[in-house]
DNA sequence: TTGAAAGCGTTACCAT
DNA sequence: ATGGTAACGCTTTCAA
């Protein structure tokens, strides 16, 4: 059905019924309400295309999606919650990973047809061309982690640097002293952070930096394991992982006991959770120390934030830095003695 | 930049233009090849809204989530890889679990407001109200997964029922008797399908079924862990455990190791793995026999039948049943004596 | 092979 | 408070 037909059957105009729908003020209440009815009665609803072309919006906020990304359906929940309310909806568009030429092109042609009204992007580098690009698009965006790239943008973090900054700061509080990083993938913007809170933590003790004891990679469990073995077979070997995924702690929990020995007794491990309904950081034996950040709550606050990044605030006022919890479990104690 | 003032700087009328970038028969060559630079140079594209109101096409695929579903990325991921080389978008509406009501409504907002050509749903129930739904409604739609629904639909499923018949058999070979199964959600056909091929395999040895080893739930490492232990606490204990998905067996092993026995000696493991990139069967310790089908695959197949039924093949000719894999590693093994 | 003009279904301006 | 009408940017007849 199509608003004239629907107009006629009410015995209004296509005009006031327009209006009556979109909630515009000078409809009468009476009016306004009939129509509503009708609406639900006849089964009458916009043609969205219509509406989108007329008035410019394209309804709908794209997300791009790294192609090996677990944490990404949390993230997008989250957009939902928030977006549940609004008639916008969630484009999404996966890139293969490290294909920036294929991403480039893509935020082009999001732009330039219409289809998304806003783009979020995730996992920046401090020098990203993403972010230079979709500025000279001129088409709104935020950036979900942080980036230096000189544009003015809209973000959303979680305080990465400081997060394990604290994790590592209280191995060392419990007298570890060899503690070794796994850490994201290289070049990434919150990579770095990582490694700065790392290695600020060493700095406050006087301790000496040892790049042996660093690594960078995907969050799977596989390079959990394969990083923890190789820290393992160091000598003297290290007492204490900070991980970077919940997948990269399973890893280095399988390959801890590969070598007999014992989480949380002769090494501690802290990873940082992004919080995901089906792998939980309390149920891990033993339970696993955390940095804590809710993934779906920062896609909600995204969504959000994007939503006043549409109405006119500047990306200039839109920047949110997330602290991140330091939750204590099981498997993190004292340095065994020497 | 709009058609109008593109075609004026090639000196061509806009029908021109816009035959030669949809690749019409009647245009000539060389204007075909310079209108198709020019756009590339001039940085021209047409309004993806206007051409989806002209056309009445939408121009995405809708697809429904779950929240807590981890294996949903790798499904679109796979979706992704078919659709980049068409048009297509891909729109996402993530709905409350459990909230029937709640995706019915999305269902007719979805197709009577013409933001998709089609739908693909999931986890379909044997009489689901979804399917009579977008039935009614006219919309095209797959169906990832099987219903007995009596309308017409297309689908794809993996052979859930062949998978745990296979894995429960093989357990059985090796001289397994109780055999506990960790299943999905109650009332799902996959579910169904699940518990019947398991029913099945001790059918065909003559062996009675005992539904104290059956559970049912979401696939999560905490449902996994808890079964299990559950389980374990029978007596005589169940020697092997068929699982719903990876993160069960998390559970599963988490549960095994707690209470004192070794996976693939004490007990038997098979799982059913959708195959991630970031957590792999293989990695596990032991290495953890699975039944397997990937879901990339399966969301890039999805896809292209959406296709198929959006060109007009008719939707009783789609009907694919995916055979799955046994994988054999180390957490089988010979039922230890009694 | 090319062009002129109608029309897709809605919103928003300008009247009344 | 309500209605008439132009306009959104494109595709697709129909005509040449």
């Amino acid at each position: 059905m199509k608003l004239k037909e629907f107009a006629k059957q009410l015995g209004l105009s296509p005009t006031t019924v327009s209006r009556a729908l979109s909630g515009y003020p000078e409809v009468s209440e009476k009016t306004r309400k009939r129509v509503a009815e009708e609406a639900v009665r006849l089964g009458y609803r916009p043609n969205i295309n219509a509406v989108r072309l007329v008035t410019g919006r394209a309804g709908a906020i794209g997300v791009v999606m790294g192609r090996n990304e677990f944490q990404f359906s949390e993230f997008m929940s989250g957009m939902a919650e928030r977006l549940d309310s609004e008639d916008i909806d969630i484009l999404v568009s996966p890139v293969a990973d490290h294909d920036m030429k294929a991403e480039l092109q893509l935020y082009s042609r999001l732009a330039t047809s219409g289809r998304v009204d806003a783009v979020i992007i995730h996992s920046p580098k401090p020098n990203d061309e993403r972010i230079l690009l979709l500025h000279k698009l001129g088409i709104p965006f935020l950036v979900h982690g942080r980036s230096e790239t000189n544009v003015p943008h809209a973000w959303l973090d979680i305080d990465n640097e400081g997060a394990i900054r604290r994790a590592t700061s209280h191995l060392l509080d419990l007298g570890h002293r060899r503690i070794a990083l796994i850490n994201g993938r290289d070049g990434l913007t919150f990579t770095l952070h990582r490694d700065k809170g790392y290695r600020e933590a060493l700095e406050q003790r006087g301790l000496p930096f040892d790049p042996r004891l660093v690594t960078h990679g995907q969050f799977t469990d596989e390079i959990g394991f394969r990083s923890a073995r190789s820290f393992l077979e160091q000598s003297p070997r290290p007492t204490a992982f900070v991980a970077g995924s919940m997948m990269t702690a399973l890893g280095v929990y399988r390959a801890v006991r590969s070598v007999g020995l014992v989480v949380g007794k002769d090494i501690s491990v802290i990873a940082h959770d992004d919080v995901f309904p089906y792998l939980t950081a309390d149920n891990m034996v033993p339970s696993l120390s955390t940095s804590r950040s809710s993934l779906r709550a920062a896609g909600a606050r995204s969504a959000d934030l994007t939503l006043q990044l549409l109405t006119g605030r500047p990306a200039t006022e839109i920047h949110e830095l997330w602290p991140v919890e330091l939750i204590l479990r099981e498997s993190t104690g004292p340095a065994p003695e020497a």
